[in-house]
Parts: structure tokens; C-alpha cells; sequence
DNA sequence: CGCTCGCGTATACAGTCGTCTACATTGGAG
DNA sequence: CTCCAATGTAGACGACTGTATACGCGAGCG
């Protein structure tokens, strides 16, 4: 058994990245971030402008990605994480049916206010011009979709939902809420409001669906 | 009265906009379409590319606009004319009221489809970094909600719903078809079920947003 | 100790950019 | 006819770009 002991490295840690003194590669992203969300998207950024952003040398960025679009890829799935098995945990808390929709709004755009960047830069590129892009963030939305659909049908949330409902309107739920974050961010003094009317959204689609199928006009 | 022949130019009727000597304004126009639909956002295309795309010196691009900003607000004004009558008249036709939301969902779809760029390129800029274009997108998504409830409103089209809820509802709709345009023109096979799904999102909701109000879930 | 690797910097080069200035052509008005 | 406006081109300039090459420093290994 070796016993080597790792190579250290200006790779940060998770601590280390809430300092200033974060490591290059981790700078370069939150450059990207920042700039992506005031400007261009992340493919239109150029090299040394976000070496000026990250008070780094241009040619660092070569050290740490081989292209803008690798740089992409990285920040992407950086971000996507965390926010699935937490929106899944809020559907099997146990919470009042009627008030999940309200819950994992409020979750959803409280998590925006955390990584404002990350979901401006988010839904720009999920209509952008790059396929590889929309793709890795249309994946995203997709798994979190399957996943409320699942929950959804495991406990019986919205009784008379079927899966073929719900493999309809899954997707344009997940992704209202993910525009409707760009909203909760830009207007503050609309924020109990837009959570209202995206839970009523939620609500309204599922309950008509049901009531239509009901009526034999969902087929 | 003055008999004042007006002073010919090369500024195109609508019947030379369709021939290759169209004049230098709906060349870059075009030029400006086509890069931003293939490459990136309006403002931030170059003026020496689209002097490329256009077949034109670059400096003609000063002789009819004084900045990217000014060609882009053209561009949506130029678009977001002839669309919102046309979905009123539909609205409005007699056509039978479980058939108004496919009838207007394909009549939307197919005039995309004989505008692709235009519709790429108005998503993109309702997500993009310009607050100027959001806004001249949004006021233009507003506008069609707004006829889209009166119109609701005056056949009674949907028994049941008040200017209340269409007041949360009718954005939502129109911006839902107009993301929808671009799997329509992106999947051509999946063109019928996209019609059909998208119906369905406007009637599931409409239908849903009723049976709440029934049922005193719509505060 | 010397060597290698990771990561940072500096310099250089060829290319591209926006925009300025000047010029040219055409059509229409007086 | 001359003059002016509209619209197009060419050349120029300073600024900026991506990326190649070279160098430097520190950490870790043998």
C-alpha cells in the first residue's frame, strides 16, 4: 500500500474558496460569472478581460481550461449540484400538500439570492447560441423535473396526476421557476408576489390538468 | 397644396426587400439577424462582420444607424408589428373555443416558422444582458397578453375566469408559446406534438385556474 | 541536493477591431 | 447648370485581441 502524501496545490478547498486569496481556478470562474451575468455570454467572454477581472495574467486561464467552453462546462456543473436533492428533500419533508409548490419556490429563489450570478448567467445561456450549453443546462432542468414527477407520484401530491400528465408539464414548471428567479432577483419589492403567483402557476397547471383528464379532454 | 415629388433612395419598399439588391439598411438588418441568430447577441456583434454578412463597407453601417443599440431596437420594432393583430383576428374568428388555443398555438408556430431569426434572436434578448431589449420584448410579450384578455374576456371564452387571474396568467402564456417556437423550429418532427403539448399547457391552465376559484384556492 | 510539476508572469507577434477623415457617385431640387 | 443630401468606398490610426514562447518560483519527491 502506497503512502504517498498528495501533492499540494493552489486547487483550493471548499474553505478556501470564501477567501480572498482564493487559488486562479477559482477566481477565473467567479470572473467568468460576473462577467457572463453583466455582459456577454461566457463564450463571448474573452481571455484577457477575465484575466483583468480575476487580477490574473491572461495566460493563467490557459493553465487551468483549454477553452472557453471547457471553462463553461465547469461552471455549469459546479452549480447544478447541490440545488436537485434539496428541492427533493423540501417534496418528501412531509410539508402540507398545499404548500409544497409555495415551499420549493421560495427555496428555489432564495437560492438564487444566494448565486444570483450562476442563474442569470443560467437563463441567458439556456436560450443562447450555444447548443452545448443549452443542452448541459436542459439536462439539468430534465433531472429535476423527472425527480418532482416522481415525488410527486410517490405521494400521491396531486391525486388523479398521471405520469404521461406529468411527463408533459414537468418541464415547463421546472423551467418557469427558473425564469421567474431572474424576476424574484431584479424585483425586490415584488418578491411575495412573484412566490404567489409562480405557486399559483404550479397549482393552476396541475389542477387543470386533472380536471381536464377528468372531462376526457387530456388525451 | 404642395406638389413635392418625394426624393427617391435606395431605402427599399417592402417588394425590394426580397431581391439581392435590397438597399444597405435591410442588408445589415439581415446581416444583423442572421449573426446574432448563428453567433451572439445583437449588441455584440461587430460592425466590420456585419459590414461582411451585408457585403458592405463597414462604415456604411454609420450612415444608417448611430450604434448597435439603435439597429437593435429597429430590428424589434420592424418584427413585433404584424404579429398581434393577427393573433387578435384569430381570438376573434368564431373559430370553436376548444380549438382557439391550437389554432393560435400553430398560427404563432408557422409565423415563426417564415421568421426563424427573428424569433431566435427576440428569445435570446428577452434573456440577454440588455435591459433596453428585455424591456422592448417584454412590452411587446405584455401587449399580446393584454389583447389576449380582453379577448377572453369579451367572448367569454373561458367561462369562469376574471381579469384578475388573466392579469397573472396571459404573460406567462405568451411567453410559454414564444419559447415553444424554438423547439418548434429546431424539431421538425416533433412538430404536431409540440402543437398539441402547448395547447395543452394554455388549457391546463386556464381550466386549472378556474377549479381553484371554485374551490377558493385562487386568493 | 537536483529535478519535475503546477501555476504564475512577461514579452512578442500577427491579426482584428471601431471609428475617423476624405473621397466618389447618384439623384433630385432650384 | 450647380448644389446638396444620401449612400457608398478606401485608407489610416490607435487600441485591443488570442496565443506562442520563455522565464520564474515554490512545493514535493527521490
Amino acid at each position: 500500500m502506497s503512502l504517498v502524501k498528495p501533492r499540494k496545490s493552489t486547487r483550493s478547498t471548499l474553505a478556501e474558496r470564501e477567501l480572498p486569496e482564493a487559488g486562479g481556478r477559482e477566481r477565473l470562474i467567479a470572473a467568468a460569472l460576473k462577467l457572463a451575468a453583466e455582459k456577454r455570454s461566457l463564450l463571448a467572454l474573452g481571455v484577457r478581460e477575465l484575466g483583468r477581472m480575476a487580477g490574473l495574467n491572461p495566460n493563467t486561464f490557459y493553465r487551468h481550461f483549454k477553452s472557453l467552453d471547457e471553462l463553461s462546462v465547469a461552471i455549469i456543473d459546479e452549480f447544478a449540484q447541490d440545488l436537485a436533492p434539496a428541492l427533493r428533500a423540501i417534496r418528501l419533508s412531509g410539508v402540507p400538500v398545499e404548500l409544497v409548490s409555495a415551499r420549493t419556490v421560495e427555496y428555489v429563489f432564495d437560492y438564487a439570492r444566494q448565486h444570483p450570478e450562476a442563474f442569470i448567467v443560467g437563463v441567458r445561456e439556456l436560450h443562447g447560441s450555444s447548443g452545448r450549453l443549452q443542452q448541459a443546462i436542459r439536462a439539468r432542468i430534465k433531472l429535476v423535473a423527472a425527480e418532482m414527477s416522481e415525488d410527486i407520484l410517490a405521494t400521491n401530491g396531486v391525486p388523479g396526476i398521471t405520469a404521461d400528465m406529468l411527463d408533459e408539464l414537468a418541464e415547463p414548471i421546472v423551467e418557469q421557476v427558473f425564469h421567474r428567479t431572474l424576476d424574484y432577483l431584479e424585483e425586490p419589492r415584488r418578491r411575495a408576489e412573484l412566490v404567489r403567483r409562480t405557486a399559483h402557476f404550479i397549482d393552476a397547471l396541475m389542477t387543470g390538468a386533472v380536471a381536464m383528464k377528468a372531462m376526457n379532454r387530456w388525451d
